[in-house]
RNA sequence: GUCCCGGUAGCUCAGCUGGAUAGAGCAGCGGACUUCUAAUCCGCAGGUCGCAGGUUCGAAUCCUGCCCGGGAUGCCA
């Protein structure tokens, strides 16, 4: 046998035997297969006989019997009869029992059954800090979902590049180090200079450029506050003093000017190592090495456009450079009418630095949903210049907004703080630890300091990370402490807690002398271990769906049932105390491939794991 | 206005390529710890799949219209 998966050999077997029955539909039908929902029908089905019955003009029952005489099923399946038929025409199978243990003992080898595919060039953008910002829970998604999709690809085989598009650019960044070059000139800059600081000195900077304009509007409707308008005057003024000389210290900063591009390095290297920590803190595998920030590109963007308006793709429209896209209403704008780029335009170089220079097959952007219509004009434009297409290829690569929702609070309102400011995702960590380390110290006293720390990390981390890994991205969700630290349900903690039984149980053997053998025999007698056994079966090809549709709750759903059909085996089949040894070999056998399967999904996802809990 | 996304049990969510009686978790009720970690397991109860049409042997799933919620929508990113 020279696969794991049920679904397939069966596919095989029921393609035939419909070619057999129908020569004049030929092997291109669907057999559909898939696993039965209720075990006592059958372990998987075969729906073919229904959509088959109008192609070949008969009833479907009539066809699902033909299917079924024609059927060889020997070496995987109970032979066929007329009790297999079922309902409308429904062919239910049930896997021979030496079957479903070659099966087992297929996945039970170093790479789980899932063999590398045709390699691939990944780019996964991903994260997406600012200078002189902190990270708050709008970074959250883009940097877990977008690593948990990178790390799918990576399972696969594929090369994988991740790439963080650091907004590190522009008059925003300008602004605060105008902000700190003055500072410095004060003799007034810190030493010590953190993130908290830099980013209290940013949103500083941000309102004495801003000034007072909207009142000052309100003020001159109203009218008869000549006073306060001449003080909102004043304010207005010194804030354009203040933006002039930020536009100033943008063409020093885009032009090179040392002592500035210094201040702006300063202001990156301090974002970065803060950042990059809540990235290491979180189990993500970014690094320094994956920043490829607006900055990067910033030489790029003049060619793009001139490239775009020389192909006559781009059209100038009110002074400004656009491109207008079949089927979508709104012109995508590669150029300001003052002549500055926009993040369109960044976009389009990242694109194609990401498919011709990096090799891209397919580039993800994991970024707010909100941002749809930007990607699908960027996209768009992409496809149409060429820059989508790898040199020599026919084909444009894949380009994939993998979208995700805003996280609420528990009153369904964006998740904020209660004076309405974004909430700083350290601190979010920091409290889904602390509440972690509450319950490993109620349940668990007897361990020491230091190992209910790194348990309290791990489980808090697992039990954020989890809690949005296994929502549907696409879809906003409610942050909510208790419900992903409960005690029961489809959590991290869950996960993490059914892998440490698992382990537990292996100390324990080792401790009672009790040797385990990795290729003892499998038997599987009791339902328990059969539910168990195909569970594991179904792990190969839920990590490809997953990746494929860059969808990681199908996932940790997969592995929620996987550790719920563990819990059930583990409360009703004895392992250490089986019957006999054989039974005992074999439950530990089916153990350790479930700890092997569970550990393999929790790394896929990013979750960390602990020994015990 | 137009476009995008969502609407499934009291709450939070799954539901695969259209397939059998729509599934979990929480909360509620009732059970299981002298027994491998009970952060567990078992059982009960809980539904107009937003509404109305349509396609189909079969629709939560596909199509059309409408309702509700969120978002986007030419010079921020």
């Amino acid at each position: 046998m020279d696969t794991y998966d049920p679904i397939e050999l069966l596919s095989n077997r029921f393609r035939q035997a419909i070619a057999r029955a129908y020569p004049e539909v030929g092997q291109e039908v669907d057999p559909l297969v898939s696993a039965s929902r209720q075990p006592q029908l059958g372990d998987f089905q075969s729906n073919a006989a229904m959509s088959l019955a109008k192609r070949v003009g008969a009833n479907p029952r009539e066809v699902a019997r033909a299917i079924i005489a024609h059927a060889d099923m020997s070496g995987i399946a109970e032979p066929l009869n007329e009790q297999s038929v079922a309902g409308p025409g429904f062919i239910n199978v049930r896997l021979a029992p030496d079957a479903l243990v070659r099966l087992l003992e297929a996945l039970d080898e170093p790479a789980l059954g899932l063999r590398p595919d045709e390699p691939m060039t990944v780019v996964v953008d991903l994260c997406g800090v600012n200078l002189a910002k902190q990270m708050h829970v709008g970074h959250l998604r883009a940097t877990i979902i977008g690593d948990t999709i990178a790390r799918l690809h990576e399972r696969l085989g594929h090369k994988v590049i991740r790439q963080s598009h650091v907004g590190d650019w522009g008059l925003p960044i300008a602004m605060v180090t105008a902000k700190l070059l003055e500072l410095e000139d004060r003799g007034e800059l810190s030493e010590s200079l953190d993130l908290d600081e830099l980013n209290r000195l940013y949103k500083q900077a941000q309102a004495e450029c801003a000034g007072e304009h909207r009142a000052m509007e309100v003020i001159q409707r109203v009218g008869g506050h000549a006073k306060l308008e001449a003080e909102l005057a004043a304010i207005n003024a010194e804030a354009d003093e203040h933006l002039a000389h930020a536009r100033r210290v943008l063409v020093a900063l885009q032009s090179g000017d040392q002592r500035v591009r210094a201040m702006w390095q300063r202001i990156y290297d301090v974002t970065m190592s803060e950042c990059l920590r809540t990235c290491a803190r979180l189990h993500t595998l970014i690094t320094d090495e994956h920043s490829a920030g607006e900055s990067t590109y910033a030489e790029e963007l003049g060619q793009v456009v001139e490239d775009l308006a020389s192909r006559g793709i781009a059209h100038e429209s009110d002074g400004a450079l656009v491109v207008r896209i079949e089927g979508i209403d709104e012109p995508c704008l590669v150029r300001k009418s003052d002549g500055g780029y926009l993040y369109a335009t960044t976009d389009l170089a990242a694109i194609r630095r990401r498919v011709q220079q990096l090799g891209a097959d397919l580039v993800v952007y994991c970024v707010d949903a909100r941002q749809s219509l930007h990607f699908k004009q960027v996209f768009a434009v992409a496809r149409l210049a060429g820059y989508a297409t790898k040199p020599g290829a026919s084909q444009p690569s894949r380009l994939e907004h993998a979208a995700f929702g805003t996280i609420l609070g528990e009153d369904n309102r964006p998740f904020k703080t209660r004076s309405g400011e974004n909430v700083k995702l350290s601190d979010l960590l920091d409290e889904a630890v602390a509440r972690a380390r509450r319950a490993v110290d109620e349940r668990s006293a007897e361990l020491s300091r230091e190992e209910r720390d790194s348990i309290a990390e791990a489980v808090g981390i697992a039990a954020i990370k989890y809690a949005d890994l296994s929502n549907d991205r696409i879809k906003d969700y409610v942050f909510s402490f208790d419900r992903m630290l409960a005690f029961e349900g489809d959590t991290g903690p869950y996960l993490l807690y059914a892998l440490v039984r698992i382990r537990s149980l292996f100390r324990k053997a080792e401790a009672e002398g009790i040797a385990f053998d990795p290729h003892a025999p499998i038997i599987i007698t009791e339902p328990e271990e059969k539910a168990l056994a195909l569970a594991l079966l179904r792990y190969p090809k839920t990590v490809r769906a997953a990746a494929e549709t860059l969808q990681p709750h199908r996932l940790c759903g997969y592995l929620y049932e996987l550790c719920s059909a563990y819990s059930t085996f583990y409360d009703r089949c004895h392992v250490l105390k089986a019957d006999d040894a054989e039974q005992r070999c074999s439950r530990l056998r089916l153990c350790h491939l479930t700890a092997r399967v569970l550990a393999d999904g929790l790394d896929v996802l990013g979750l960390p794991t602990v020994e015990r809990m």
